[in-house]
DNA sequence: TTAAAAAACTGATTTATGTCATATTTTATT
DNA sequence: AATAAAATATGACATAAATCAGTTTTTTAA
């Protein structure tokens, strides 16, 4: 028994990246029966910048937070979040053997690793599969450059307002959402000292335009914040 | 005749983008009979944000400038430059139908004209070639990605410092480099304000790291420039 | 359950950077 | 060659944002 189950798994999968629709059974078998599936728990650190690209990772459950790391590990800026659904890595294929940017568990999560030989055996075996790699990092690379040079072309007031629409609206769905998302993660998003974070979400909260309690942000006046994204 | 010469235009080409090297002769003869060659003046628009996605070029002569527009084009934020080599258009492959960044000339520029579905059937068709455009989009959006959050993170001095450095090493590949790059693109490339550019590059001829005259930048203490790019 | 550590908060102060005003130089146009 | 227009330069000033210091709250660990 067995492998039948673990191909029924990945078949049925409802968190599956769309690229692997495009796998003949034969294929997805193979993913099937050697990926591994892998729980980490928040914090914890999923891959580590600058160690040897072995996998792509695809998020099942909890999201992963994307960060790069300077010079002493104390400087970081987050780049970006991965969903349910998103492939962690494939900004490495092909390009470095070293993996460019850390990753860790923002919340706790279910992970799914290929090993990046049979990734890569597959992009050069299956054109529609490499097509919808393209499609894939088209977006995510996008959406990344996008958020940063919008961000960078802010204010503080306008930042946080910004930040917290891209996570409502692409990361959590949602208009409230709960996540142990610390005022530094803020800092390292949007590129400003976590003091600055802290006063302007306190402003927010006074406006009534968000509330925040134990890890839950909640938008209460969604126009007033796209109004401060767009001014600030 | 015709036909042969022009296919072996293409075949010739010193400046072709790598991923051609993949095609068949068959296919590159597609490519070289329908390719237009255009010639744009420094300044000139060439791709315009917001307009539809019609065609790749490939740079075979010049630089030229890709920037996001925003609001009511008074303000943009430079993105990235093309060389000789390099494709333009890459991100909107399978992802937007809409061009999502304008770009200009920044010198007088050739480039080819590809015809987009053209591109995409060769994409569907060939996965020798659509690996080597995955790889050549992982380079180009890595590089963005990381020119953007390392400027982002530094303080003016860094940042000027920074960009002349990449532009030197990665743009045109020479310490001392030839090219109407006003005060107002160092602003734009490094989210600054050009005053605080004049007065930087100001600093930077004083202390005789760099020399600047009729639009040519040449660097003098490159050792320097390393350090203030780095602590700054 | 309590102690210790980390994160969040707040006000005062300093610093970095942007803005404004004006002069000068360079480039483009007639 | 002359004029207009644009880009560059420079100082004075305003303001945004970071840092510092100290307190409170929350989280983690014993």
């Amino acid at each position: 028994m067995g492998k039948p189950e673990i191909l029924l798994q990945c078949l049925n999968c409802s968190n599956k990246a769309e690229c692997f629709n495009r796998l003949s059974p034969n294929e997805l078998k193979e993913v099937a029966e050697s990926k591994l599936s892998i729980h980490y728990k928040k914090g914890e650190i999923i891959r580590k910048q600058g160690t040897f690209v072995s996998s792509i990772l695809l998020v099942k459950t909890g999201i992963a937070k994307v960060y790069k790391e300077f010079d002493h590990a104390e400087n970081r800026s987050i780049i970006d979040f991965k969903k349910p659904g998103q492939l962690i890595g494939l900004a490495d294929i092909f390009n470095a053997s070293i993996v460019q940017y850390s990753v860790s568990a923002l919340t706790d999560c279910e992970l799914c690793s290929i090993d990046i030989r049979l990734f890569e055996k597959l992009l050069n075996n299956n054109v529609d599969f490499a097509v919808d790699v393209i499609k894939s990092i088209n977006f995510q690379s996008n959406n990344i450059i996008d958020f940063h040079i919008k961000n960078n072309f802010k204010q503080l007031h306008g930042r946080i307002a910004h930040a917290i629409l891209v996570l409502s609206e692409f990361v959590f769905d949602s208009d409230d959402f709960d996540v142990a998302f610390s005022r530094r993660d803020f800092a390292e998003l949007t590129n400003m000292s976590s003091m600055s974070v802290v006063r302007i979400l306190k402003t927010f909260r006074d406006d009534k335009i968000i509330e925040m309690k134990n890890g839950l942000i909640q938008i209460l006046n969604k126009a007033k914040l796209e109004q401060i994204s767009r001014i600030g």
